[in-house]
DNA sequence: GAATGTTTACGGCCCC
DNA sequence: GGGGCCGTAAACATTC
């Protein structure tokens, strides 16, 4: 059973539910139409989380489960939510407008056709769902760009892409972000440099070609606890960078940091300056601290040993022209989604992690709402949409939001508005 | 010249 | 109110 998810306002929804009659073949245009459309009415300042985000990107759709009840009934936006309380808040009016979501996905389901349960009212059915997705296609996703460039770069095989390649990928996902392209692209960038999580990977010899690949620190993986990708719980920062950058910010800053927490905050100037203090902050952050409270000191030994390991062979490489592949290799092995079972558990028992948020209602990095394997490729999706493929004999346009010069990730693409993000009982159409 | 990368600055929002 | 995360803008440097 192929379900999908009613993504639009209320406005528009009330919109296209009076305009639109379930037997007009107006249907051509489906996300992609969408995609092509420059003057959607998606502000660029659509940041705003309001029932844009909601109905758009942002998987709000799959915060009621199948009963019709929103992730807020279900109790998972109170306290202590893995949704990050910015979220939260910009979703409280959104939420109500959940509610109308609920009575919609009523309507998608029976209400529409008048309550005619036929082959025929599946199909007006369906048609009508992508009356109401094709309002949503260019709302701004709730993804950070941390969230969305670490996306991008565990999503790919190697685990590093250059600049572009990461443009592309966001691009691909998000149609939001295929406008006003130099803002976001000027926020990426400057995440990319101001984010230690993010470790640049010069090109080798043989990978000629404009800018550098990108990584993420090995250590950085658990920066989006049980895989929400909503914001991160904790800003990761790299202990040897940050001395690094003490260092040059303040010439008479003794190196020996004993007591340079307060120095830190006291002698930075500008944004990071004088409104964070980091990791550096939390007395458990220092690696004398973590190893000493480590209940397993030697797995963190031997972590800190694989990352300094990576970091020394990221400057062998430079000096001994490591292959492409064979530092691909590199930073697959010490990368988070590449560890084993073991390290990850490593990670998660990481001290460094202890005090960040736990979630508490069990969800995992495969099943959290925010999580991106839900917008990436599973094979429940590829299963849909080649269902959605077998659909065309029956008129409907390709459902594909992808130009079909991008190949590199349709199916990404496709999934993400396939993807059970969009597939969820309350607001969903069954066909 | 364009793309890429770095840095600074500022404001919004939320939690404590 | 302070701390922290984030988004955005902008200036500037570097690289291709």
């Amino acid at each position: 059973m192929l379900t999908q998810k009613l993504y639009s306002d209320s406005t528009t929804m009330a919109t296209s539910s009076n305009a639109m009659s379930p037997m007009t073949p107006t249907y051509s245009m489906n996300s992609m139409s969408c995609v092509s459309m420059p003057s959607m009415n998606c502000s660029p300042q659509g940041a705003s989380f309001g029932s844009s985000m909601l109905n758009s990107g942002m998987p709000g759709g799959m915060a009621m489960n199948g009963n019709g009840m929103t992730s807020s009934s279900m109790g998972y936006t109170t306290i202590g939510s893995p949704i990050s309380n910015r979220i939260r808040h910009e979703m409280a009016t959104p939420m109500a407008t959940m509610n109308s979501y609920g009575s919609v996905g009523t309507l998608g389901r029976g209400d529409l056709g008048g309550g005619d349960t036929s082959p025929n009212s599946a199909l007006q059915r369906a048609r009508a769902d992508k009356t109401y997705r094709r309002s949503y296609t260019h709302a701004k996703p709730p993804y950070s760009y941390i969230s969305l460039i670490t996306m991008a770069i565990q999503n790919s095989p190697q685990k590093m892409l250059t600049l572009s390649e990461i443009y592309q990928f966001i691009m691909d996902l998000f149609p939001f972000y295929r406008q006003n392209q130099q803002r976001w692209q000027n926020s990426i960038r400057h995440s990319l440099s101001f984010n230690d999580c993010f470790v640049k990977v010069p090109r080798t010899p043989d990978k000629p070609g404009k800018g550098s690949f990108w990584s993420l620190h090995p250590d950085s993986g658990n920066m989006f606890e049980n895989g929400c990708y909503l914001r991160r719980q904790k800003r990761f920062k790299d202990e040897k960078k940050e001395l690094i950058r003490q260092t040059h910010k303040s010439p008479s800053h003794s190196v020996d940091n004993s007591n340079s927490s307060e120095k830190k905050s006291s002698i930075q100037h500008g944004d990071d300056a004088h409104k964070t203090h980091h990791l550096d902050k939390n007395p458990e952050n220092t690696l004398g601290t973590m190893l000493s409270i480590h209940p397993s000191k030697l797995d963190v030994e031997q972590m800190n040993l694989l990352h300094s390991n990576d970091l020394n062979m990221h400057q062998q490489h430079h000096q001994q022209n490591m292959s492409h592949e064979e530092l691909s290799a590199m930073v697959n092995r010490c990368h988070p989604l590449s560890l084993s079972s073991d390290h990850q558990a490593m990670l998660h028992h990481n001290p460094m992690s202890h005090h960040l948020k736990q979630e508490p209602s069990g969800f995992t990095s495969s099943n959290h709402p925010f999580s991106i394997n839900r917008l990436l490729p599973t094979a429940e999706s590829k299963a849909d949409i080649k269902m959605y493929a077998d659909m065309h004999q029956y008129g409907y346009n390709t459902l594909s939001p992808l130009p079909s010069s991008v190949h590199s990730h349709s199916t990404i693409g496709n999934d993400y508005y396939n993807s059970p993000l969009y597939h969820t009982s309350a607001g969903t159409t069954s066909l």
